[in-house]
DNA sequence: CGTAATGATTGTCT
DNA sequence: AGACAATCATTACG
């Protein structure tokens, strides 16, 4: 996502052609040659004073002045209105008499010069201004003083200007280059030599760009960790993932079908090559060595923990029970391989036998439940303990933490990191494990564990019991609220906790199926419907929204409300299972052979107030998975699925694109609109394509759609516009060549001439273009 | 400031 | 077109 790099220049999607302004400029009789011979020396230095017309009626002021009128009159003339132009002397262009031109027309010869990359004779012209509040507020001014000091290397007077004036987000682009361009070159000039890579970024991060000319949404580099599980879980499986497979997890992480090749492009590399990144943790283990189908059988197996071979014991669970790792990364955590759930976008690489249902994240075990919950405060306990053999649950109630239990090789990476996501009440501010009790003492290695906040995680023999004290609330990431509680509050994040789903490893391997929770659909068939190209026996969840579902424990009243998990019976407690939000509805579909068949009928079954069917839908219309606005995009029909319910944020998108598309004329709103929307546009294509900056904003995606929508139309809009204006004979402002770029063509002319109706509009859409132009200065 | 981790890009090969 | 190797760029950590 180079795109999101403040220093990678945009592609220049747009390109204005700069001969026809310069043919123009100097066609009459001034060409840049002669200007420069009557102009040899440089302008005043600004530093002296930007607009030094005020305080000279010097012969230089007076030579610039001859030059500004010059130069309009060559623009005019052009345009039919030489008269006015030539009324006009010299003198009239002094500080005491009224601006020969108006504040647009200043603009647009600011522009013009701009886009001729005439720096030197921009810089003239500025300094032959008068000083005028019609001008002072002017932005293409602004901007043009902006260049032109940066141009002479004053760069205390750009970064004046800069955070002097907030600037139109068309034009930060440029002023963002130059602001940061002036910072590397100053730290150039004083170091003596070249910056590399990583100085400029020290400068980025020292000097951050004001907010005049940046909306302040940060750049995202890095991948979300959601995305990286769901990545490296399908790589264990398949380090060749096929288009199909590709576009699904483009759709599951939200990142682009590029930025999942290009992840798997330098895994594969990297893993080729462990010598230059002496990195253990990476491989992934051995990612090569494993092809996943074949090793599922190990990847069940549990990996005994470091600290003992016999992982049970430390953790004090049953002997007979398979060592637990736990991990936490981020909000979610991915392990295992075989059969999967996924939920809320996160992938959960099926285990053998292991539902992992969790807003954020979740616990895996090999044959675990997986619970995770969020700020559930100190009362909280959980209970772990795999009844028979092979199954486990795990409860983590730890503010910051997530818990996930894993089988298997998976160990490595095997971490408990600080998670990012908890209820509002949590604080971002880092928590200290010195504070958090760890329960589960023997389960952590040390070396695996970088940071733990386990608070209550207790094990017991006897009987896999996950137990919350009362409340539990949902909060957007999902918490569970168990009402009845007494005093305490306990979040649940995770939101759902399964536990009973466990299988035997067999029937879980035997079982397909996917089940899917659509937030967006009624027919909850937009994740179903590629799910077939997904791994079967993947359940899938997407995105709950802040609503989710309550999960409540019956007995709150009890000091603790628990879930009782036995032995080999799948018992899952749900008492409550309602929406949270609008129309929530729950809905999961799943497949009748399915899945860890008994094991999600048990568990429907169980569920209170969800229809004993094997479907249930949850419904959480407000926010979109990025998966499905992904879908949306590349596969049309499921977007018309999701437009329904969803978002409006999609409907607008369609709206838009549709208007786009079908306007026979475009207005010059339509046109301002468009041109705005160029610069996401670009940011977008030269993302390659796609890219998401923040997956994990849910409306992101949505944005990103959007202007992909508008991407896809916009060459027929400008044809359009294209057509309808040259028709209309009203400029011929844009032309589009055959790549679809913007021409320039004849800009001074039409400006001019524009000037005399909609000048604002031009100006602006001028401004626009220029700003893409300028990319390059 | 050095460096590790990792995402993106480029050029080449098949 | 996709895979690959090499390399650059961004970010974070100490």
């Amino acid at each position: 996502m180079s795109s999101a790099s403040p220093t990678d220049k945009l592609p220049s999607a747009v390109v204005i052609k700069q001969e026809n302004v310069m043919e123009i400029l100097s066609e009459a009789g001034t060409v840049p040659q002669e200007r420069a011979a009557l102009h040899p020396a440089p302008p005043p230095p600004p530093a002296a004073a930007p607009f030094p017309m005020e305080q000279a009626g010097s012969a230089a002021a007076g030579e610039g002045a001859a030059d500004q009128i010059r130069l309009h009159a060559e623009l005019l003339a052009r345009n039919h209105h030489a008269a006015s132009a030539s009324s006009s002397s010299p003198s009239s262009s002094s500080s005491q008499t009224p601006l020969a031109f108006s504040p647009d027309h200043v603009a647009c010869v600011c522009e013009a010069l701009q886009q001729g990359g005439n720096l030197d004779r921009l810089a003239r012209f500025l300094w032959s201004l008068p000083q005028s509040d019609l001008l002072r507020g002017n932005e293409s001014l602004l901007k043009a003083r902006a260049l032109v000091a940066f141009h002479q290397g004053i760069y205390p007077e750009l970064y004046s200007i800069l955070e002097g004036h907030s600037f139109d987000s068309s034009n930060h682009p440029l002023l963002q280059e130059l602001w940061y361009k002036a910072r590397y070159t100053e730290a150039e000039r004083a170091r003596g030599r070249p910056l590399g890579a990583v100085d400029k970024y020290r400068l980025r991060r020292k000097f951050p760009l004001p907010r005049t000319i940046w909306d302040g949404e940060e750049t995202v580099y890095c991948f979300k960790e959601k995305s990286r599980n769901a990545l490296k879980e399908l790589y264990k499986q398949n380090r060749y993932p096929s288009p199909a497979e590709k576009r699904n997890l483009a759709k599951i992480t939200g990142l682009s079908l590029t930025q999942v090749s290009n992840w798997f492009k330098n895994r594969r590399q990297r893993d080729r090559n462990p010598s230059e990144t002496q990195s253990k943790s990476e491989s992934d283990g051995n990612p090569s060595t494993e092809d996943e189908s074949s090793k599922g059988q190990e990847d069940l197996s549990p990996h005994p923990l470091p600290s003992s071979s016999d992982g049970a014991t430390s953790l004090s669970l049953p002997n007979h029970m398979e060592p637990v790792y736990m991990q936490q990364l981020g909000n979610t955590k991915i392990s295992l391989s075989s059969s999967g759930v996924l939920l809320n976008g996160n992938l959960v690489p099926a285990s053998t036998s292991s539902v992992f249902i969790n807003g954020s994240s979740f616990l895996q075990g090999p044959n675990g439940v997986i619970l995770n919950g969020l700020n559930m405060g100190t009362s909280q306990t959980v209970t772990l303990n795999p009844p028979k053999t092979t199954s486990s649950a795990v409860s983590n109630g730890v503010s910051i933490t997530d818990i996930l239990v894993s089988s298997s090789e998976d160990v490595k990476d095997f971490k408990i990191l600080q998670a990012s996501v908890s209820n509002s009440a949590a604080a971002p501010t880092p928590y200290s494990p010195s504070n958090v009790p760890v329960s589960f003492p023997g389960l952590i290695p040390s070396t695996e564990v970088k940071r733990e906040s386990i608070q209550t995680v207790a094990s017991q023999d006897g009987g896999s019991v996950v137990t919350f004290t009362a409340p539990v609330q949902i909060n957007q990431y999902g918490i569970v609220q168990i009402p009845n509680s007494g005093t305490n509050g306990q979040l649940l994040n995770g939101s759902i906790g399964f536990s009973p789903l466990q299988l035997p490893p067999v029937s879980v391997a035997a079982s397909q199926g996917n089940i899917s929770i659509n937030p967006s659909t009624s027919d909850g068939g937009t994740f179903t419907s590629d799910s077939s190209t997904v791994q079967q026996g993947k359940v899938f969840f997407s995105p709950l929204a802040p609503s989710a579902v309550v999960y409540t424990v019956p007995n709150s009243g009890q000091a603790i409300g628990s879930v009782k998990q036995e032995g080999l019976e799948r018992s899952l407690v749900f008492s409550q299972l309602m929406p949270v939000s609008q129309n929530a509805q729950l809905n999961v579909n799943v497949s009748s052979e399915n899945v860890a068949g008994g094991g999600l009928q048990s568990m429907a079954s169980s569920l209170v107030n969800v229809t004993p069917s094997h479907n249930f839908s949850l419904a959480p219309p407000s926010l979109l998975n990025a998966a499905e606005l992904n879908s949306g995009i590349s596969e049309s029909q499921s977007m018309s699925a999701s437009v329904t319910n969803t978002s409006t944020v999609i409907s607008v998108s369609n709206s838009n694109y549709a208007t786009l598309q079908n306007c026979s004329l475009i207005t010059s709103q339509d046109l301002m609109s468009m041109s705005t929307a160029q610069p996401a546009l670009r940011e977008i294509v030269s993302a390659t394509g796609d890219h998401v900056s923040h997956p994990s904003a849910q409306v992101h995606p949505d944005f990103v759609r959007e202007h992909r929508l508008v991407l896809q139309s916009a060459p027929d809009v400008k044809e359009n516009f294209l057509s309808n204006s040259e028709s209309k004979s009203t400029s011929n402002l844009m032309m589009l060549d055959p790549k679809s770029k913007y021409v320039m063509s004849n800009m001074v002319d039409t400006v001019c001439e524009e000037l005399e109706t909609d000048k604002k509009e031009l100006a602006k859409l001028q401004t626009v273009q220029m700003d893409e132009d300028m990319q390059d200065f």
